[in-house]
DNA sequence: CTTGCGCTCCCCATAAATGGCGATGGCAAG
DNA sequence: CTTGCCATCGCCATTTATGGGGAGCGCAAG
């Protein structure tokens, strides 16, 4: 089957690149493979903080930017609560944000059809990748339903490169915490204060307060609000 | 290729099945079909409080319970800070409890060979598909380097059924939070106090006070600091 | 058109966390 | 055997967070 070679192809060349230039570039040769009009890849991060590569006209995604669409865009306010991929027409459109985000979308050349695949990574990366067509709902179900895996492994693949690549924007490792610091900051994440989690770990509070400090030393964090976030994202705790 | 055809008989089964029971089936499935002696699925929440299914003895099942071995685990912590697929090979087995766990785990029959893959869903969810075997490296790269794009599949779609078939789990379905929660919550996680907060969001510190409460008040979190780490655990914030 | 919710503002008093100065003993690696 | 890290303890002053009252405006859905 050519979509299979297609798919083959498309890995190795994600496997093999090293520069993100490389990588995309690589993102027109699904559009071509797979006979989608668009294609992309967007790692959500915070409002305006994004990283997008894909096919669409830079004029709409520079607007996408611009009007801070993800915040109302219902593919990735959907997908963030998701796991599996989405048909765009599955979403949920009704209100009226998400409405005029979609008459803009239209006029600017976004398919009226649209497959969407979340992508989560460590601390908390969110991502999608969308392939979109301006087609029927019958025919855009032919290609959904013959390749949604293949969307799903490319997904896959992009991101993998994405963070191989951008290892900037994953976050540092930080240095591990000592058993009672983890102790300490997995209390005071779930809510304990510090004599409670005194308490709990049969020590002073002024020995707590040493490990907190400890911990917020090594997380680089400027108060234990920050530490517990910062352990949390890193995964040294978990609650 | 057998493999192809089994990979797609497994997808179907999954996506067919409607019972935990018939989910659990399918994972010896993958072990004939591939050609390996176990294969598992685990979802890893605080410590204790697992999801598994797999075909390992089970009274290594429940000693990795018992001794709460998921914190030990350098395939659970290692993949706990990876996107990509891992050989257990690549692990970080150095740390003494890690060599121990190890010790015991080849002593329960579990595989010398491993390839584990993390899975990433909504909520912070957190998940691990496993296969592993007895057989020297070479042999296992042969079949690791086969078949990684299949195991990824597979990951998907267990995961995708497991979330579909325990909404339980998953159903912490935090209500939502207002748009200047996020941002106060977000503001809080990277340190800032409430005045820098209030300053930065140019709204009275009473205001942001207000934010605050009310956002924890929705999380059920007692504090502050129980806020920041439940939204973040929610995956309702992003830092 | 009412009801609810989000966003905004103020004061007072108390509880809690933080910053700064200490100290001792154990254990492991260089 | 020193150096560093971990675990444990104390006190005082200051800053910050929390809990308890209030109130008004706008928007959207029932």
């Amino acid at each position: 089957m050519a979509a299979k070679a297609e798919l083959d192809r498309i890995l190795e060349a994600l496997d093999a690149t090293e520069t993100l230039d490389g990588l995309h570039q690589i993102i027109h040769k699904v559009c071509d493979g797979f006979g989608v009009d668009h294609a992309m890849y967007l790692w959500v991060e915070t409002a305006g903080n994004h990283y997008y590569f894909g096919s669409y006209p830079p004029e709409w995604t520079q607007r996408y930017i611009d009007k801070a669409y993800s915040r109302v865009d219902p593919v990735v306010v959907g997908c963030y609560q998701r796991f599996h991929p989405v048909d765009w027409k599955r979403l949920d459109w009704s209100p009226r944000p998400a409405r005029e985000f979609l008459k803009d979308a239209l006029k600017h050349g976004v398919g009226n059809q649209g497959y969407a695949i979340p992508i989560r990574g460590p601390n908390g990366q969110f991502a999608l990748f969308t392939v979109s067509h301006n087609c029927d709902d019958a025919a855009w179900e032919r290609i959904t339903e013959k390749h949604s895996r293949d969307f799903i492994l490319m997904a896959h693949y992009f991101n993998r490169k994405v963070l191989e690549l951008e290892p900037s924007r994953n976050a540092e490792q930080a240095q591990p915490l000592s058993p009672r610091e983890v102790d300490a900051l997995t209390l005071l994440a779930i809510g304990y204060s510090r004599a409670q989690v005194a308490e709990t770990l049969s020590i002073s509070e002024h020995t707590l307060r040493v490990y907190i400090e400890s911990a917020r030393f090594k997380l680089g964090a400027i108060n234990t609000t920050h530490a517990i976030a910062r352990a949390l994202s890193l995964g040294l705790i978990v609650i």
